[in-house]
DNA sequence: CGCGCCGATGTTTACGTAAACATTCGTGCC
DNA sequence: GGCACGAATGTTTACGTAAACATCGGCGCG
């Protein structure tokens, strides 16, 4: 179990004779060395197998190229897949991803997870939650980091990547009218969810806006069950033809206690989802639903960042990623009245 | 812009009037102070908002309470919950997560994924990767990292921690033929993929064991779209009436393909998946499923990652985190033929 | 032909921490 | 009461890197 001492830079300029600043100058790709001594140089680096050493890198530049991202959890499809995009769009421009989960979703764990960062020397931080948990007064950032934060709501404080929740939603419902429908049920998510509120304002607005009445508003917690129990009234539900969920999970359990009740989807009753998740398509009938481009929204959020870090400005305002209508099987004209 | 230099121990040695190497000893939690100073300088911690370091510890360490982990993709539920159940192990005890996301699956990208991790001093890695891109010949990896290894096949180079997708398939297969049905069939995952192999012996296995003849097998690739096809297939197979998928999307497409066939479910065919995804309880009908514990799993690697760390050693052989038969409403009796 | 400038490389230093070693001081024991 | 010991704290040093500054040598130009 010996550690044999780690090669180091000034290993590498002794076998290549050279000074251990030439060796740097070489490892961080600067002009000033001429041909043959950069291939002297690797040369002997590779006979070593030198590997650079970030900590001594970092704490010599005071930044590690890593971004921390804080978030509250993996299980939900969009976060899984947004910090995918980030780690892909980090690893392409250089950086690693530093992980930390928060266990409770509270304003004082994020806190936590601010100091972990700063100790851990990040260069930048990405937030994917309600923006409602931060707190620019209390949160003792250092001042040369950069924040962005993903599915939040106001871009005052921070620079915020999301979704366009508002327009997509109002292709939904438009969606919904133009095949006649008088009008359209929607079955919301958490409420301390800021997606689920825009959905739902853009749900009601729209349909102010066409002047069709708004139904009474389903509560559900973005679970399929919740969805399967908001599907059990509305089957209850006589004038009830078209429903919008504010996720694919809630659509689906809308769809099971429809058909369990006898409504046949698409010709009884239209259902339209939001996410465009990968099983939707496969829903019983294939889901109409809302696509989210998650990927855009991760990379958005990185270039975000790395733009802050490189001017060592901070931004505020929000960016909308646009969303689109995926219409499939769940969905059709109004049934005759 | 001017960044105010970090406060250094050095800052709060001045401050709490004693050497930076006490600051030290109260910052590693050293037990020769005595209680009066340590006061002091916890005192001068907080006014000045001293945070350690991370880079200069690691530096003087050479570890940095971190673990790397290596994988492919998110897309996954099983992936995505592992990677959850694992940054929060690894908080818990301390350590933060670095993220490699692998852009292609292949050996050169593991090794280049390795390479980062060296460089950015990780105390150990996990990988969440079929084992087969490894070849611990051509790893070059720092001798004192460890590595342990998720969803994977061979605990004979490293560490391996896997749920029992043997016994998984046994007692869903089991479960179809004690309903009476004659034989099962089963619809399989990419071929390249460990994880779907071994369900597909088990299966072939458990077949064999009770008497009963293997049907052919049906390829799919995890997808729901790929699930639709094989059920498009096995609609048109009059003696079919038990199917066991390699995970819950493809049931979720098989279910759909038996239906739009008119095939009822559990009436004429049953189905069992894998993986008992949360909306598996809201498929139509709901989804007889192997569980899988994916925060075990996860749990299990930063455990095996760190004991392997503390002791300086290096362990070989598997860990099986149990699964269980979630019986739900896609199962029952074989029809009478 | 000599001077000055610039490009290439070497030398020094600092980043923040913690181990190793040094020092101080009080206490207990002979 | 002096001496040895150990607990508490201070001093020195090294970790690996890269910026700042120093040096060296060659080349162009007057």
């Amino acid at each position: 179990m010996a550690t044999p001492r780690r090669v180091s830079m000034a290993d590498v300029a002794r076998l290549a004779g050279v000074s251990s600043q030439t060796v740097s100058r070489v490892s961080t790709g600067s002009p000033d060395v001429v041909d043959s001594t950069r291939e002297q140089v690797l040369a002997a680096m590779r006979e070593l197998g030198y590997r650079p050493n970030s900590a001594a890198r970092a704490l010599k530049l005071g930044a590690f190229r890593t971004i921390g991202v804080i978030l509250f959890s993996l299980a939900s499809t969009g976060n899984s897949r947004t910090l995918e995009a980030i780690a892909a769009q980090a690893a392409h421009e250089g950086y690693a991803i530093t992980l930390i989960p928060l266990a409770v979703p509270t304003q004082d764990s994020v806190l936590g997870a601010f100091t972990r960062l700063g100790e851990l020397a990040v260069d930048g931080i990405i937030v994917i939650m309600e923006v409602h948990l931060l707190d620019a007064a209390t949160v003792p950032l250092p001042p040369n980091v950069q924040v962005v934060v993903a599915d939040s709501n106001g871009g005052d404080l921070y620079s915020v990547v999301d979704s366009d929740q508002v327009d997509g939603a109002r292709q939904a419902v438009t969606h919904l009218l133009d095949l006649g429908h008088r009008t359209v049920w929607h079955v919301t998510g958490p409420e301390d969810s800021f997606a689920s509120n825009r959905r739902a304002d853009a749900w009601r607005q729209t349909l102010a806006a066409a002047g069709r009445p708004a139904p009474p508003l389903l509560h559900g917690d973005w679970s399929a069950e919740s969805g399967y129990r908001a599907g059990q009234l509305l089957a209850d539900e006589p004038g009830c033809t078209a429903v919008f969920a504010a996720n694919d999970q809630m659509a689906l359990g809308i769809l099971r206690a429809l058909h369990e009740r006898g409504k046949r989807v698409p010709h009884d009753v239209s259902v339209v989802g939001f996410d465009d998740v990968p099983e939707a398509a496969s829903f019983i009938p294939p889901l109409t639903t809302v696509h989210q481009d998650f990927a855009e929204v991760g990379r958005r959020c990185v270039q975000g960042v790395l733009r802050q870090i490189e001017r060592g400005t901070h931004e505020t305002g929000t960016t909308l990623v646009p969303t689109r209508l995926v219409v499939r099987a769940s969905t059709a004209a109004a049934p005759p009245s």
